[in-house]
DNA sequence: GTCTATATCATGATAGAC
DNA sequence: GTCTATCATGATATAGAC
């Protein structure tokens, strides 16, 4: 290694620190993965993560909230960008999907480093039990939420709010899991169909919009609400 | 503790411990449960749990066998049901989804003891990290998916088979995210509905079901083979 | 900023008395 | 079958030299 290089690599230790423990937490997941694989992967002192990071906790928020300031930004500026574009009248569903689970596999495509890795991470990690990881996602999507929620009831006036959230509630499990990757794709890997374009994200994004949008506009569910059936 | 009791817990420590397990995993994850943690909720002594169940990973997989082969053998059962009554007709779509998902929830809500909690257990498995956890799970399923494989493919003979797999994996993970329970539940909490029928599993299924449905049966997506772009 | 060395603790598993 | 006591390991985190 030169004195460039070496110059680099000391500068850019905290990122190094990241990416690898970025890979290493999607591959292991948080509790899997201990900070010698991470320091051992990036190349770096054992000592060195928690100089630059403080901890192993403070480590996953740091790997998840880097990329997801910048997705939720963008999921901010595209929902801001389609609402002045419709001049105050509702969007479109598919538009307000498109500028969610879109934006979140764009802007995951671009990065060319991590993006993909990043991507499967996310998926997993919104199941995960730990506490401190759903009260650090649930504050980082606060604003998102919020804004994409009331696009959402605009959009569908007609439709109860109740339903809007569970079938929002059942897009995120439908896009988490698609691009978590893992499991489903173990599960399905004897089908006999073309299995290099279901482990790679090929063409994921038009699949999974149709999909998105067929289930959120299915004819509504027959709701027992404990004294009478009816259709809401 | 009378004598009865007393007899009565001892033989039944074997299942005390699969009980507490499956809690414990539940809550805190397969990494985050300790040997300790669940021996201490079952009441018994930490060598009890080696004793009976052999190793943490044994343990982890018999709490998931014993539940998995009721409510596998219920699915091959009422698809074969079906396929009886339709007489060599291929079934319809959303019988096969009935078949599987409703299946699932409704052996769940039989099973009064620990139905609930496996439910949320199996939802957040589904993406666990853990190789032997994926080995153990692809396992379990071969023979189901392979049969419900076969009965979606003669149900949409016009849709390509790499959808179908794509919709079936899009379903999974909408049923497994909406079953998990947490993490989702986490982040709309704040949405203003009525959040105890959100967070019980209040008429799940047919909300799910009309969302797999609809999401099944909508319109193929636009694909971009690399050439040109066709509608698939 | 970086490294070595280490303190402190929790874990999975088991040996062996009863 | 059940318990106590313990071993071996690997974890996070930090102190202190450079």
């Amino acid at each position: 290694m030169n004195k460039a290089n070496l110059e680099q690599s000391r500068k850019d230790t905290r990122e190094r620190i990241l990416d690898a423990a970025e890979r290493m937490f999607m591959q292991n997941g948080y509790d899997g993965t201990s900070m010698r694989l991470v320091t051992g992967a990036a190349g770096v002192n054992l000592a060195a993560a928690n100089y630059h990071l403080g901890s192993k906790e403070a480590l996953m928020q740091e790997v998840l909230r880097r990329r997801l300031e910048v997705i939720n930004q963008e999921r901010l500026r595209v929902l801001d960008e389609a609402e002045t574009k419709a001049s105050g009248k509702p969007l479109k569903p598919s538009v307000i999907i498109d500028a969610f689970f879109g934006t979140l596999l764009r802007v995951a495509a671009d990065q060319k480093a991590g993006g993909d890795t990043f991507l499967r991470l996310l998926g997993r990690t919104i199941t995960d039990p730990s506490n401190f990881i759903r009260t650090f996602m649930s504050g980082e999507y606060a604003d998102v939420l919020e804004r994409y929620r009331q696009a959402m009831f605009r959009s569908l006036p007609d439709v109860p709010k109740a339903e809007i959230v569970w079938r929002f509630h059942f897009m995120l499990g439908a896009a988490s899991y698609a691009i978590a990757g893992t499991g489903t794709l173990q599960l399905v890997a004897d089908w006999q169909v073309d299995e290099g374009a279901v482990a790679q994200n090929k063409n994921l994004l038009p699949r999974l919009m149709s999909f998105l949008i067929g289930g959120l506009r299915a004819p509504l569910p027959q709701i027992d609400d404990g004294n009478k059936t009816v259709w809401q």
